[in-house]
DNA sequence: TTGCTTGTGAGACTTTAGTCTATTAACTGA
DNA sequence: TCAGTTAATAGACTAAAGTCTCACAAGCAA
């Protein structure tokens, strides 16, 4: 796949290297919007052209840069035996927002790229989005198993209402900190176990 | 307020009539991305300039112009007295979603224009986002009051992740149909009162 | 070594957003 | 009627994205 068929000039790994070095530096030091291409690649002491045969777009390269840099981004949630899913899924959100405000500006231009590029939201939905969206899926899962979640809940719809719920926050500069991940969890989990008025209601 | 101070050529109203026209027309026809700003000036038979003064950019225009054009875009929900808030909610999201199918594509495209523009981005969320928030929240407030909805619950932030779920589906091209509809109703209503099995659950 | 293939560097070129300026048009108040 | 004011038009100008071409570099295999 990544290797090439026959002979040729080799890919210079050093040039891209220096490009992810180069975007990263400049994206967080004047904003993702501000930072041009031409800039980024005179920084790496390369050819515009040496840019665009790695990557199509500012997004592409500044979505690989971010992401190698920041390594796993956010980890599988701990299940450890002896701890809830609800504080799992609580200390996985803290750690998914700390790495967010990190990068937020330029996570949120990503997703303002992909909006424009149908190649590209289908590889930043595939390659980021989903796996992190698996994540919190299989711990609904299991905490259905273990009987901390009712049955009849659906795990996927509230996956997708969680990531909603910080995604929207983020696209709409609201505040993404442990008092949101507190929120989400009491909404999802709280109830009705701890509820004691858990009687039909309405007529 | 909008009436000018002294003198001075008035603004031509049919320049912005024919712009707001153009604009709509333009961007269903060919799509958010591909239609230049000198393209809609030159459709609307105005200079480019006439644009500028009364819109900062692209994003600006087509907002309202789809917003003028699909008027109030999506209404109070009903809070009839029989109505029963659930039904009220899953109606109001069919209907925000039946909206939000016909200009999928620009709206995106807007906020992913919101993005890169903090006045923008404000602004768009004052006079659009946020009205639209703020009827969901009444509606479970409301739900509340009657008892359809536990008081321990969280309007603001059942809210919060109502909205998420549609814009986490908008932007990663997820279907937005009567099933989400009642996905997101079913998670929010239909527990604990309909759940036999309301019992302490997990040690 | 010689040809083939692919990457790189340098730069030309097109298109667009956005700014700016000069000229003309339309209206108000004296 | 005339001065003041604001809008509209036309076009120049800059900066950037993206495409393309050409010469050259660096590997491959016969």
């Amino acid at each position: 796949m990544t290797k090439k068929v026959s002979g040729g000039r080799p890919t210079d790994e050093r040039a891209s290297a220096a490009l992810k070095t180069a975007a990263l530096h400049l994206v967080r030091e004047n904003g993702y919007e501000k930072v041009s291409i031409a800039a980024i690649a005179k920084e790496a002491g390369v050819a515009r052209q040496t840019l665009y045969n790695r990557w199509n777009t500012k997004a592409d390269l500044v979505l690989e840069a971010v992401f190698e840099q920041t390594g796993n981004y956010a980890a599988q949630p701990a299940l450890e035996e002896d701890k809830r899913c609800r504080v799992a899924l609580e200390e996985f959100l803290i750690n998914v927002f700390e790495h967010l405000n990190k990068d937020r500006d330029t996570l949120c231009s990503i997703i303002a790229a992909a909006q424009k590029d149908v190649t590209f939201n289908a590889s930043f939905y595939t390659h980021f989005v989903l796996p992190r969206e698996k994540m919190i899926t299989a711990l609904l899962h299991r905490a259905q198993e273990r009987g901390e979640l009712l049955p009849d809940r659906n795990p996927e719809m509230i996956s997708t209402m969680i990531h909603g719920a910080f995604w929207y926050r983020l696209l709409n500069r609201g505040a993404l900190d442990a008092r949101l991940a507190k929120d989400i969890t009491t909404e999802i989990f709280e109830r009705p176990p701890t509820s004691p008025e858990c009687v039909a209601v309405g007529s």
